[in-house]
DNA sequence: ATAGTTTGCTGATAAATATCAATGGTCAGA
DNA sequence: TCTGACCATTGATATTTATCAGCAAACTAT
């Protein structure tokens, strides 16, 4: 038995993003129309930067991240787990993607038409506010990681992509860190070898645990000052 | 003569801003009388990261910077010159500001009702629409700067923001830069010193000239490669 | 004009961070 | 079981960048 059942239809998808509660039963019926579901191995893409933007996706099972490809260096904007949809913001503006998209983990993803989304944002004004609603708060969530990376030292930046993935996305604090050590770089903009030895310093000073990929803030007092003080 | 008029009212003001070419005159009507204008000396602030946000507000002359206040630096988000409107991300999530705006220049904003701005927003869905561009478009200028700051040396960020102010800002080669060296190195994430130094560097080459507050790009090619090799 | 304040500039130094090179571990597939 | 590929780790080193201190120049307000 799979913990959440969204194949049949999208009025009964007990998995459904909240967005969708704006929506009635008639207008979430033409999205199911209009969707299709998609597996993805660990690894792969799921959309590449630069290519048309013909659907929003909605992550249903796994874990994705959102990347920057820059030189040489990926930008990790953030990660999307279950119910979770991806925005991107090139849809009103050139219908193309201006970032990529892969599975970190076996991933499933709900691809819904940009055109029957932009046909019920222009008809419901409520799912209109949603929909702005959740883009400001990319927007905002953005913001935070962006003051993060351009003005605190490496231990801060650290700190705060820990507390990001006990926090927000794994939610638990034993938590399994099923993304790579370059991903964990790549979130906190630094070099894979800087992050593995910031890691190690926390470990030796005893606010956490690290054995494998089982990360455990044993001190988030601690660890929150290291975020504050940069 | 004045080079605006947009004092009497928002259906003749021909400084308006190209979102309310989707407006009837009973709507730009509405507008009108939701908003005011207000007068900034160079160095006042418009409004501070924190505060409510009641208001939407349009630069009618002069410039604004919007920046991010850190731990003793700040990070300037980009600049807004005539006309062209601050949408916050606040608005649909908490209304707050998330980053505050200061007059670079003396300057004038028209500041409009947020509450006219989200009715209208409901009521027209071609508005609403251009609205999500002009967010959309936000975002992806963000997305550029969040690259160039985390993945480009020093030289390659003066070279981002020499472009970003002779292209978007003051839109002509030999430009006064308006605003401050450390405003220069708050938008390219560096110390003041390290933004002189550089252009200093550029100008031994013999890329620009640099008087005053004037500068004049005499080699954007090269100026461009530096970007790009970061 | 003059004192005081801010802004721009420079050099020396220290700190932060990346790069390079090498090694061991793990896992999938022949 | 072996082999190759990839990932994690560590140490040594080089590079990048910030900080600090001092000084000149420009602007403000007596």
């Amino acid at each position: 038995m799979t913990k959440f059942s969204h194949s049949l239809n999208c009025i009964d998808c007990n998995c459904k993003s909240i967005i969708f509660k704006k929506l009635t039963d008639a207008e979430l019926e033409l999205i199911n129309q209009n969707r299709f579901e998609v597996n993805f191995k660990a690894g792969e893409i799921m959309f590449k930067q630069g290519t048309p933007s013909p659907h929003f996706l909605c992550i249903t099972k796994g874990l994705a991240k959102l990347y920057i490809e820059g030189y040489g260096k990926n930008l990790i904007l953030g990660l999307v787990k279950p119910v979770e949809y991806i925005f991107g913001p090139g849809v009103y503006v050139d219908n193309r993607h201006h970032y990529s998209a892969a599975a970190v983990e076996d991933s499933s993803a709900c691809m819904v038409d940009v055109n029957t989304y932009k046909h019920l944002i222009r008809e419901n004004p409520d799912f209109a506010e949603e929909f702005i609603k959740r883009v400001s708060l990319q927007s905002i969530f953005n913001f935070d990681q962006f003051v993060s990376l351009t003005q605190k030292q490496m231990h801060g930046r650290i700190a705060d992509a820990l507390f990001y993935l006990s926090d927000v996305i794994y939610c638990k604090n034993p938590f399994d860190m099923t993304i790579s050590r370059q991903d964990l770089a790549d979130i906190s903009g630094m070099s894979k070898e800087s992050a593995i030895r910031i890691l190690k310093e926390f470990k030796e000073e005893g606010i956490l645990t690290v054995e494998g990929n089982n990360v455990h803030i044993l001190n988030p007092a601690q660890l929150k000052k290291i975020s504050e003080t940069g």
